[in-house]
DNA sequence: TTATAAATTTAGAATAATTACATTATCAGT
DNA sequence: ACTGATAATGTAATTATTCTAAATTTATAA
């Protein structure tokens, strides 16, 4: 784990017109290194380095950071929310199978359908199979192969 | 308000291949009728109807109905769940003035980046202000832009 | 430094959102 | 009707989020 005094950090939080604190700075960190994490992952790892950390100061900083343009909410379809580090708009996969959440590129497209609605951001989700999964799938499906044909027979 | 008994709706919920009920069909007329409902909604609104609904049974009635095909479900950027009538793949809109999800249809897009992993699911999101939020808020800046100048001078 | 005011953090309570599981109802085959 | 299997429902517990008000930290300026 990097050294929290990090200089970069605390410039990037001033320059976004916050001020800093070493839970912002915590957490900020905490956000680059991990992805898409929600308050409560937040919040369970990161009392192992500040146990004084309450729930309430996870909530207040991803919404300060999120006003401060430092970072994005992602509500997936599921319940709870993820915090992703990159602010910039861009595109998400989350594999169905492990849950993670993917960044990827937002691809062109045309929005003229959208007549009289003023567009601020976009975001393309999309659902899947990760590769991890689909190797770890395909294994169990040829091995799971011969007990199927077994039982149908 | 329509009659509940309403015989498609409950050819529809047998179709899918689920079990018809007073709740359900309660539940999915409600979703027709409402656009992108919560859980909290669906429950405060239909009590008035059957006192005795509970939320685990809305919760239970949307989570089968999604596995039937029949609805999707549709986290935005904030807390809590909505529920969307439209199974089939498309585009939403959410206005961050008055909240109203809007649904239109998916542009063509390019999403060979995505290479490895298998897509199931697509939805682009777009967050913005809708055409009645846009009146509104034009409306209130010509009465106040005169207010701004005078604070200004 | 030290005083000051404003912003931030905290614990804990309150509320909202969701799930687990025991209970009750329904159905298909006798 | 009766029985076992499956499905539907609601109570209670769990998880997620916000609120409150006091304590601490911060930036600024004397």
């Amino acid at each position: 784990m990097k050294a929290i005094n990090d200089q970069d950090l605390l410039n990037r939080i001033k320059e976004s017109g916050i001020r800093p604190s070493y839970v912002r700075l915590l957490i900020l960190n905490y956000l680059e290194e991990h992805s898409h994490p929600t308050a409560d992952q937040i919040y369970t790892d990161l009392r192992e380095v500040m146990p004084t950390l309450s729930q309430a100061s996870v909530y207040n900083t991803v919404s300060t950071f999120q006003e401060a343009g430092l970072i994005q909410f992602l509500g997936m379809n599921g319940p709870g929310v993820h915090y992703d580090s990159n602010p910039r708009e861009h595109a998400h996969f989350q594999c169905r199978e492990c849950g993670e959440i993917y960044d990827f590129d937002l691809p062109d497209f045309d929005c003229t359908s959208l007549e009289g609605f003023y567009v601020q951001k976009k975001d393309l989700r999309i659902w899947g199979i990760c590769p991890k999964c689909s190797i770890l799938l395909d294994a169990q499906n040829i091995s799971s192969s011969s007990k199927l044909s077994s039982k149908k027979a």
